[in-house]
DNA sequence: GAGAAAAATTGGAACGTTCCATTTATTTCG
DNA sequence: CGAAATAAATGGAACGTTCCAATTTTTCTC
């Protein structure tokens, strides 16, 4: 049935009664081999059980047709949505992705990458790690490899990025809060040494400013970016000052976490504390109580980002120009008394 | 700083004026080069940014270290756990494994299948895609490509498996809604043609015939494994018998989808209609109402496949036991009036 | 300090493909 | 029909590594 070494070209080409150029030509589907050949050719690569060494392509081609995506947190259902997104759009270019997950770590995203190089992948995509070192992937780019960096940015890295307005969408939830008559309103997760961070919480003091509130750094609360993060900082933030009645959130998971602990406290979000996500996931709509978040258009952007790639891949270029895309708040029960209610009826 | 074209081993060489087989012996950590030459290489590999070429490599050895694992649905938090908790032991054993979603798409399946083969990985970790062809991995493993299912299997097929058990979780779960009190009970979600769905439905039909009950096959609705799965399965288990208080869903997705939809027709789950999932996802506990589930461990199971995965490399062998893992029901609030309450206070 | 033994290093062939320059087969047409 | 043009097929070198056998260097022993 199968045979038990692997077959190589010159099988096939012995098999069909050409030579090993013709099958290569066939294999790349060249318009220089007749018809009848290719499909002798194409009968003899199925009987031998033939299959394509792509690491000896690359060899002579030294280029591939496979690009690496490095994400932070695939448990955060939003990472995973925006990377079957992205894989979606590579598929129908005819290029295949693969996918790896650094949990946030980054000395796995560096063996990620490491390895991700070896295969000769001809791009990268990376939501890079928290704690990744800024110039952690200037030396990939600077050998000439197309790298875009996807959600996260490094500061003062000059690698393209794809990324929603992180600025805009913390303005609008937060002043949103503020219309809801909140004053005390917290900023629940990240760290300063994401980028992302700053920009949300500028958004957030953005609000606040514009609003005559004063800003009281005692109520922005660093946290990891995931759902247990989401419940330390709330109990943080209470801890610091329990007048709180709001709180922005550095994303989903982290709003799904605070509002697990207000409950624990007796607090209903959406009833006795107002909730704000960020990224919209699914879940957000379904949850009890619907959460009010920021909408990125995960899809758009997972679209944008393997489109860009794909660019400086053809083009080859590792430059890009990069791409702010629009934000959306979605209003729903966790961020007020009932309002949401009285507009869906 | 970095050089336009790539460095090779006999860059390498030259700059530390040795050969490029003592390169070559120092980059697999051979002892049979003396410790300062050893650092005079990899210092001339930090200068020349030398990056290993692994298919190059695999040319010759035939073998690489990293094994794919292809994924029916990465957004479904359950599958994106479970590779996450793959990837982690790998990673502690010096192997890299690259991640590809299939989205239920048996033909991207294959297409992602191919691309694996032709990069030479060295092992296949597979949760099949809904509709995969039941001999769709024989060819592969016959040609001595270690190939291991995960959580599901293909009926007749010979490849080895992790799963939980289903049958039996499946019976705990239904056991635990008649014990409430319920005697129509709905199973939702799956199709006939996946082996996971008949053993849940048997489980599921033998603690029925265990309390007596008969079974009614219209109350076993066929449906999509994902969320909006469970909220079409749902509607359809009530239409065809309004009497309906409870139901066993293929999984948490299913289960979630079913929850929004009792809720939209004004009956809210735990208390006007039991619920019980199955996979216990991390959200599953946070719900409102907190999701009664069937665990299974899911941390064990992606251990336990990932170990098998290695043995089988190591061992040179496409054969290994089996392993059905141990099931869990996780009683919580949507399947009991209150009950779970008590038990909590 | 010479010879043997051990340790360290090395050159060359091989792996499976692509691509170029050729060769061979087929078609066109004056 | 024969020459020119075109189409199809081919052999060989090259890609970057590993591994073997061989060579050179170092260390040991008497």
């Amino acid at each position: 049935m199968a045979n038990r070494m692997k077959a190589t070209i010159l099988d096939v080409a012995q098999r069909a009664g050409v030579s090993k150029s013709t099958v290569s030509l066939v294999l790349q589907g060249s318009p220089l081999v007749r018809p009848e050949t290719a499909s002798r050719v194409r009968a003899a690569i199925e009987e031998v059980g033939y299959v394509y060494n792509r690491g000896a392509a690359n060899l002579r081609k030294a280029h591939s047709n496979v690009v690496g995506m490095i994400i932070n947190d695939l448990t955060n259902p939003f990472f995973a949505e925006l990377a079957v997104d992205i894989e979606r759009v590579f598929q129908s270019a005819g290029l295949v992705s693969f996918l790896a997950n650094t949990a946030e770590n980054p000395v796995r995203q560096e063996e990620v990458v490491k390895s991700f190089m070896e295969q000769g992948v001809s791009g990268l995509i990376v939501s890079p790690a928290h704690g990744t070192r800024p110039d952690a992937f200037e030396r990939i780019r600077g050998s000439g490899l197309p790298v875009l960096f996807v959600m996260r940015r490094l500061p003062g890295s000059r690698v393209p990025v794809v990324a929603p307005d992180n600025h805009q969408g913390a303005f609008v939830g937060t002043r949103h809060l503020i219309g809801k008559g909140h004053r005390r309103i917290a900023f629940l997760g990240g760290f300063p040494d994401m980028v992302v961070y700053h920009q949300r919480v500028g958004g957030y003091k953005a609000a606040l400013a514009a609003a005559g509130i004063e800003v009281d750094d005692a109520l922005i609360v660093e946290a990891d970016t995931n759902r247990k993060g989401g419940m330390g900082a709330l109990e943080t933030a209470l801890a610091r000052d329990p007048q709180i009645s709001a709180a922005l959130c550095f994303n989903d998971a982290v709003a799904f976490g605070a509002m697990i602990r207000l409950r624990k406290r007796g607090l209903e979000p959406g009833q006795d504390f107002a909730i704000v996500g960020f990224d919209d996931v699914a879940e957000a709509q379904h949850y009890v109580p619907a959460l009010t978040s920021v909408a990125v258009d995960t899809a758009g952007l997972g679209e944008r980002a393997a489109h860009m790639m794909l660019n400086m891949i053809r083009g080859g270029t590792t430059h890009a120009e990069d791409h702010i895309g629009a934000v959306n708040l979605m209003v729903r029960a966790s961020c007020g008394p009932e309002l949401s209610k009285g507009r869906a009826a």
